[in-house]
RNA sequence: GGGGGCGUAGCUCAAUUGGUUAGAGCGCUGCCCUGUCACGGCAGAGGUUACGGGUUCGAGCCCCGCCGCUCCCGCCA
């Protein structure tokens, strides 16, 4: 290509040269006489003049003919806009280009929807831009996620290389392991009847390149997860994948806080400030009700268990009495909730597991509430001074479980916080970024309808040394050395020390979480033979790559910030993945197909 | 697996309580326009109201089913 520039790159200093630019069609204004045509690039967009008076007619002509997203190569003079003609919306509104040579290198179609005018462009159905992905990528908007997502992701490989991490590839072809998410399987023609599994994450082979003496392995690790997806969550993903020998959790967090803040600085020219605030679980859930706290906002929780325990009002006192607690939470403001609204939270709430949402307002210096009659002048007297209750607000309660209590509030929490921002009584800053780890997870949690204990983070996870002889005895009294890195109530990541002693690790597998030896054996019988030949305390973490993209972009979809992502269903709506398999390949595989084949829709 | 929202012109949206020929802006087509940059002006084309049933004298609107997109719960060690 003869290209000399890109489209934001001429400027008064350019004036008198002759230039090549290539790009698209952004924009086109014919005035009968004089057309001036926009041309863009990745970088910005120039304008350009056809002028009957300068260049052949039939230039003219094929200009004026052009489509919006045509691809072009124009040749011309850079000059000087006539005076009172600059454009001062763009970097190149200085000059302009005087087309001597045009050619149409793509002409394109009239496209399915518009893409030059940022406001509209964004309010097109997320249907509509996933099927013509190309087109929605093309938006500057689009571009500028694209750009610092590749930023991150070099800020990163260059801040682990400056650390003395090692970037290693894991297989993607893994071995199947039925324990927590659901994976993708991959039939092998070689021996049919068997399957590879694609890795929800590459865990157990960086552990095992801990044994192998690399020390410290990072890697931007695709995984999948064959789960039902959210807004930030997609069935594969990307994670900064970390792991280290020799080192203990504050290596881990000092390690993360220097990435993270690398990262900041790269993407955003922003300094973060650490070390970042550290939250236990415990504390997390009183304060906020959640394990990834939003601490950008007030509305915390309060407990009201020992002022509640004796009270009148049965609803409270029966679930101190059943060893439950009573939580309250007080909204702010929020007393001129309508009836609405109210039910609206407590059918929230309800989905949640809550049996109801009780609640008191504060308006006319009256306490308004179904319940607030069976309560005593000292309860009363305590919800004033612990909750703070001024005219205006509102009071709300949870009295159940200690963990089911916190987490309906906070769920709330967070609910009231995004009426109150789009009501306009709560502004966050989009700048704000709140760093926290949050430590001293329980290493187990337990399984009402299956009986048994599981891992709350993974099975490697190692218990704090000093909890270990309470393993078979006391399994909730243990605590796990995980940790999870959280920033605006985004769980960006987390990791654990692992363990790294083989009978700790059968300990985990079979008496604690009571895999029978033989599937302990076929499953991890490899890791615990690894572990037999030397293999060195370590621990990791692995953060979402895409989250955090998604959190430096202040954009809540992960699909914003992923090149191809894939729906709510897991189709991808420009190739029609996934599709049918043809007789042949599924004759190669020995495979039979039972489900009908999918309805053609229309 | 469950619950909520949405689906009307190429795109974004209207359409009173179920009532005449389903409208607007942008885009598109044609004509006019020599300094625009969201150029402007005139004219025009464009609809199986996602799809399939039902109720009704009459359905974009009500009911049932179904497909797609989306948000949430479960799930995601």
């Amino acid at each position: 290509m003869k290209r000399t520039h890109h489209c934001n790159e001429l400027r008064s200093e350019h004036i008198g040269q002759t230039v090549t630019l290539t790009g698209w069609v952004h924009s086109k204004r014919d005035l009968g006489g004089v057309n001036f045509i926009d041309i863009r690039d990745r970088e910005g967009r120039t304008q350009t003049v056809f002028d009957p008076q300068d260049v052949p007619q039939a230039i003219c002509d094929v200009a004026a003919g052009l489509h919006s997203e045509s691809v072009i190569e124009v040749t011309g003079k850079v000059r000087q806009r006539p005076a009172g003609t600059n454009n001062d919306k763009i970097p190149t509104g200085q000059v302009e280009v005087l087309a001597t040579e045009l050619t149409v290198l793509n002409q394109a179609a009239v496209l399915p929807f518009v893409i030059d005018d940022p406001e509209v462009a964004a309010k097109v159905n997320e249907e509509m831009r996933l099927k013509y992905r190309y087109l929605d990528l093309r938006r500057p908007e689009m571009l500028r996620n694209m750009r610092l997502r590749s930023k991150v992701a070099i800020a990163t490989r260059s801040y682990m290389d400056e650390q003395g991490f090692l970037e290693i590839e894991t297989p993607t072809l893994f071995k199947s392991t039925p324990e927590g998410a659901r994976e993708f399987l991959v039939p092998n023609r070689r021996e049919p009847g068997t399957f590879y599994a694609l890795p929800q994450s590459p865990q157990q082979f960086k552990q095992i390149l801990m044994v192998a003496g690399v020390e410290k392995y990072f890697q931007l690790a695709r995984c999948y997860r064959d789960e039902d997806l959210r807004a930030d969550r997609q069935p594969e993903f990307t994670q900064v994948d970390i792991e280290m020998s020799f080192i203990e959790r504050e290596d881990i967090y000092a390690l993360i806080e220097g990435l993270l803040k690398r990262v900041w600085k790269a993407a955003l020219d922003m300094d973060i400030p650490t070390p970042f605030k550290r939250l236990t679980f415990e504390e997390a859930l009183n304060r906020f009700g959640i394990d990834k706290p939003d601490t950008r906002f007030g509305f915390e929780l309060v407990d009201m268990t020992e002022d509640f325990k004796g009270s009148s009002f049965k609803v409270f006192s029966g679930a101190v009495a059943s060893g439950g607690v009573v939580k309250a939470m007080n909204a702010k403001g929020l007393a001129c909730v309508t009836q609405g609204q109210m039910e609206t939270m407590t059918d929230y709430a309800k989905s949640f597991g809550a049996k109801g949402l009780a609640y008191i307002k504060v308006e006319s210096g009256e306490w308004k509430s179904p319940i607030v009659k069976f309560f005593s002048d000292a309860e009363k007297e305590a919800l004033k001074t612990k909750l703070q209750i001024e005219e205006g607000d509102l009071i709300l309660f949870a009295a159940d479980q200690w963990l089911t209590a916190c987490e309906i509030l906070g769920k709330i929490r967070l609910y009231i916080a995004e009426v109150l921002q789009k009501t306009g009584k709560l502004t966050i800053d989009p700048k704000r970024f709140d760093f926290l780890w949050v430590v001293d997870f329980p290493l187990l949690s337990f399984d009402k309808e299956q009986n048994r204990w599981y891992s709350s983070h993974h099975p490697f996870t190692s218990p704090v040394a000093e909890d270990i002889p309470k393993l078979v005895s006391e399994p909730k009294a243990v605590r796990g050395q995980h940790y999870d890195i959280v920033v605006n109530g985004v769980e960006l990541g987390g990791g654990s020390i692992r363990i790294h002693q083989p009978d700790v690790q059968k300990t985990v597998f079979e008496q604690v979480l009571q895999i029978p030896p033989e599937e302990t054996q076929s499953r991890f019988g490899y890791m615990l033979e690894a572990f037999k030949y030397g293999a060195p305390p370590h621990g990791g973490i692995a953060l979402g790559f895409d989250r955090m993209i998604a959190t430096l972009c202040g954009t809540p979809s992960i699909r914003d910030v992923i090149a191809f992502p894939k729906t709510a269903k897991g189709t991808d709506l420009m190739t029609d993945a996934p599709s049918v398999a043809t007789a042949r390949q599924l004759k190669d595989l020995r495979l039979e197909v039972k489900a009908a084949p999918p309805k053609d829709q229309s």
